[in-house]
DNA sequence: GGCGCGCGCGCC
DNA sequence: GGCGCGCGCGCC
């Protein structure tokens, strides 16, 4: 249960709000938590989820962070997360019932999906909760074991054998360490692909696309893998190489139907061509109707970052962006390092006039 | 049996 | 990588 819910506030609450938002959601925490302002100011968002449990207990911290999201008006957030609280509750509920004959269970699909997977769905990664997996464990032990489990959950132990398939150019982007030069990359194994965030441009040398790489001490983000400074990530052998089918191949690389992505769980990465038919420009965001042949969405970009101007019927390439829910609307929003560009539409040919 | 959807394949 | 086609599956 405890883990359940440290899961779900940084996965679904606080790694889906940009810097700005972190620093809101600080200044409204101070009244909601009894934290020091001078700690909570230097937490990033993984510190400022412990320093909420501790403060709060887990429960409670996710009721009063979904209480500071909607205040924020990031509804979206605050609703994702009620789900995934009464979702918990309800596991739990059930679980006390049917306890024992769960165990195994979980501990195998635990095992079949230690790696995160762009394809991998939402409901996969439900089964992990250190209070099941050692229902035995003496309540005063429980949350400490429950801790170690949710860090063992994130940092991977395992390593990650992968074939490069795209490796984006590194950019600059304001992480949670500052501003640092980052890329984005797509991989695969024999079953799956998955989106990574490479937090380190030193890396750019290994992500050349069609090598066979092993990763270490990556973190697992329920729908992209993300490789830090301290990761580890090494050639491998000719002899060991992954073989990717051209399925799974192309599919790592297509632009997703806008219909498929309203079936998509919140968080969900995006990567993908659209083309544009409506600009909603604001302060500090904008506003773009994509659509395709089968239906239209919204994304929404945060903070003002065009350098072309994008007009109807340009096209955007978005990186990274994730599905979100913005009051019952699903669209897809830019996070703290999504990028995009806008492709010009081909001037129609203008007739040449036959010179009189 | 009709329909819609997902998937794989092949052409551009 | 986009697009269109055809196949198979599941649902009603």
């Amino acid at each position: 249960m405890e883990s359940d819910f440290r899961e779900m506030l940084l996965l679904t609450g606080l790694d889906h709000i940009t810097e700005e938002e972190l620093k809101r959601f600080k200044y409204l925490a101070l009244t909601e938590f009894n934290i020091p302002r001078k700690t909570l100011n230097i937490a990033d968002r993984t510190e400022l989820a412990d320093q909420l449990i501790q403060s709060a207990g887990a429960a409670s911290a996710v009721a009063k962070a979904i209480s500071i999201f909607q205040k924020l008006n990031y509804m979206d957030i605050a609703k994702a997360l009620e789900e995934k609280k009464k979702e918990a509750e309800s596991k739990y509920v059930t679980n006390t019932k049917k306890r024992g004959t769960q165990k195994v269970e979980n501990r195998s699909q635990a095992k079949n999906c230690s790696v995160a997977s762009a394809t991998c769905s939402d409901k996969d990664f439900k089964g992990h909760s250190a209070t099941e997996v050692c229902p035995q464990v003496k309540p005063q032990k429980k949350q400490m074991v429950a801790e170690q489990e949710a860090i063992r959950e994130d940092l991977q132990q395992d390593s990650l054998v992968v074939m490069v398939l795209k490796a984006m150019n590194p950019f600059e982007c304001e992480t949670q360490e500052g501003k640092q030069k980052i890329f984005h990359a797509t991989v695969a194994t024999e079953t799956e692909f998955f989106f990574v965030k490479v937090l380190n441009a030193q890396f750019k040398d290994k992500f050349i696309p069609k090598r066979t790489i092993q990763i270490s001490n990556y973190l697992r983000h329920s729908y992209f893998v993300e490789v830090t400074s301290s990761s580890v990530v090494v050639d491998v052998e000719s002899s060991h190489k992954v073989c990717v089918p051209n399925n799974i191949m192309k599919k790592a690389g297509e632009t997703p139907k806008i219909s498929k992505l309203k079936t998509l769980p919140c968080g969900t990465i995006v990567n993908g061509l659209f083309k544009v038919q409506k600009i909603t420009e604001q302060k500090d965001r904008v506003i773009y109707g994509i659509h395709d042949k089968r239906g239209t969405m919204e994304v929404l970009v945060l903070g003002n970052q065009s350098k072309t101007k994008c007009e109807e019927g340009d096209k955007i390439r978005l990186t990274f962006f994730e599905v979100s829910n913005n009051r019952g609307k699903i669209q897809l929003k830019s996070g703290p390092c999504s990028i995009y560009k806008v492709i010009k539409a081909a001037k129609p040919k203008t007739k040449v006039k036959s010179v009189e």
